[in-house]
DNA sequence: GATGAATGAGGGTTCATTCAT
DNA sequence: GATGAATGAACCCTCATTCAT
């Protein structure tokens, strides 16, 4: 941690070392086993989203996990080891979503408006994948940094948006030149921004931008962006 | 306990009472406390936005504006109360900043693309900006809802854009029906994501966003983006 | 705050919620959990009788009771529950100690007498329990509010007393028509507010109430206030 | 303080020094600074009362005196000294009163009823009276043993009374070789144990004790206790 | 695999009191 | 007589983590 953020009394260096337990680590882990570290995961992914990586506390998770803390330990080694594998989970969900959309047997700007339809609504309904961003994000990435599975999931990302651009600017639908990263970035952050900001923007702006009305409203806004801007 | 005895430590329930003491609130204040008080929300701006509400230190707040801790206190009530006067303080050079464009000066087209540029820049500029805004939202916009000062900041901003909508489609560069709202929360967001998300989007896409090369592909995508949205 | 968020300090409203760890609900407790439990609970009783519940330390009494702060709310939750705990301990030691007296085996104006002389002794000689009722209830009983225990204790002690007046009363040595209460209360305040208010008495009498020809003559004094009251 | 109490980080030895400011001491003292004497210690007894000494905080009388806090210190020189202040001016007020009942002028036992009944009734139309007491012997009457006005206000007390059993003895109504202070300290500790221990003795008994039939009952039995002693 | 017990370093906040004006 | 600003020592409580069993 050195300079940077220091938020609890870490007596470990920054987060690196004792990474001894990680899961398929070749231990016999039986199936009821398994199932104790997805329970711990799934209640530390809604502790975690809830409260940060700073507010999150280690006996909540383990509380409502039905365990003793000590088993967090056990299985996770530690707090910070525990969020990185909430927030692979979380990456791994997304992206796996993603490549079941079939985008590929989709009309270009059908297929456009159903990727941009899906992030929103995944946003929606994964509330905790935005606070968990967040919270690494504030974190500058330090627990994504030390991930070996999160770079893969990316460039099949890329590539599907990829060959969506280019099918589209064949088929006259699309402008060209647009970089898929920075569509991705934009699809991604029409939602993000409007969701992520839900009660500073609710305050405000003097409405609930949670209302149905309101969430409909961003979609359609969503999507005639994005459509607007990839008319050639 | 209310307002009887109240022997130890004074549990305040969440932030709502004893707000007494606040800036402006008729108290003569002497030029120097003035200077202390400003040095205050400037240091706290700081650690709020490296660390987050629940990891910023008080006491690093307060060695590093070179005041005693309790002084914190005598000025600004709690550490809650201070975050909301750091909020507020980042609300208002914002929408202050904004309102001196003189975006009503210039070819709508030319205007949009100040006001993208503007927000972006700014957000560059006030990392800071995007962190307080995070955990405002981590907080389910608690502080805000208490303050008297933001809801009028705002009021003017969507005049400002609706003006400038007006404008364009009158002069038939603008499509018609865009909500000035909608439209400034894509064009905040379109920046939002990306700077807010730094880490963890150069992580996964394997490159550094913050190099000056990315960055300016960005705000040319951004601009591209909006205007190309708005064009009729 | 309730259910939600909580980050920081957690300010708990007065005493009520987390009562979670209390003696005998049901964890296993080893016994030498068990002994540390009681000599914190020892510890803590001298502590608040020397300076009230305000004025005790947690710090000094885990000093003193060689264990570290941390485990005084490991094991009783808070400095409030504690002190209920202490409380509860005290009652429980002079209810029981009265039941042994064997009342019921004593010709009545013996056993006045002797219950006279019980209570004026056990208040002496645990000052500690003076010192505890008066901070309760300078805190308006806010703990033995919520205490399970404690009312259970003490219709035995009524049933006692008025066993003994029917017993006087029949004899023809008591007066008819004495109320239990009132007359516990007698008892016990006859000893109580000479005992309590020690320092303040001596001042303004200029007299050392506490030398043993001043203790004897009120023990006595005592004795022949009740028996002259019972007297028919 | 040495080794006793120690509420606060009090860094002044005990509580001898800096007594340089009392009342009549020689100041001019204007009458609006009379007033403003009177309304601190008016305020400040209140506070003592509902907290205790170390209950009681300076902020809350000064606010509540409408005074800087500055000024208590200015008038009292300490809390320590005020609360000093305000003890004396409580025993000056019920040793007043007792003066004023012209006992000497009755029925030996009707005044006897009297004293009773006043003693009772003050201490239940001055509570703070009570608890003042309390924190004061909490304090082991450290404060009382510096005053040199109150020792003088109880001679006379013990006069009135002496008088009062002579005047009865003689007329054949009282017993003979009662002492005056141990009769004084049994009227009073009668009704201050049960008044003091209100919330106590409420919930361990399971009734209202400040109920009105509970308070007259007291009072009557209160009555009968003292004459059925006295009774030849 | 699992548990109760233990730890030490803070966390935010408060308090009586004093200085400079 | 009066005020705003300042102080430093504590106070209660919490946290992530580990030991012994």
């Amino acid at each position: 941690m050195a300079n940077s953020i220091q938020f609890r009394n870490n007596n470990r260096p920054a987060l690196a070392p004792r990474r001894r337990l990680r899961r398929g680590a070749g231990r016999p882990a039986g199936a009821a086993a398994e199932q104790v570290r997805e329970r711990i995961l799934e209640v530390a992914s809604k502790e975690f989203a809830r409260s940060g990586l700073g507010g999150a506390r280690v006996d909540r998770i383990a509380e409502q996990a039905g365990v003793n803390v000590r088993m967090l330990y056990y299985y996770y080694g530690s707090k910070d080891d525990l969020f990185l594998a909430v927030l692979e989970r979380a990456y791994a969900a997304i992206r796996e979503a993603e490549q079941g959309l079939e985008l590929d047997q989709l009309d270009p700007v059908e297929a456009v408006r159903r990727l941009v339809r899906f992030t929103w609504g995944f946003q929606l309904e994964h509330p905790e994948f935005i606070t968990l961003l967040n919270s690494e994000n504030l974190h500058k990435g330090r627990h994504l940094a030390q991930s070996k599975l999160v770079a893969g999931l990316h460039s099949r990302l890329l590539e599907l948006i990829g060959r969506l651009l280019e099918r589209g600017a064949t088929s006259g639908d699309f402008r060209r030149g647009v970089d898929p990263m920075q569509l991705y970035i934009t699809i991604a952050g029409l939602g993000y921004f409007y969701l992520s900001n839900r009660h500073t923007l609710s305050a405000i702006f003097g409405r609930d931008l949670m209302a149905p009305r309101y969430r409909e409203a961003r979609m359609n806004h969503m999507t005639e962006v994005v459509l607007g801007y990839l008319k050639p």
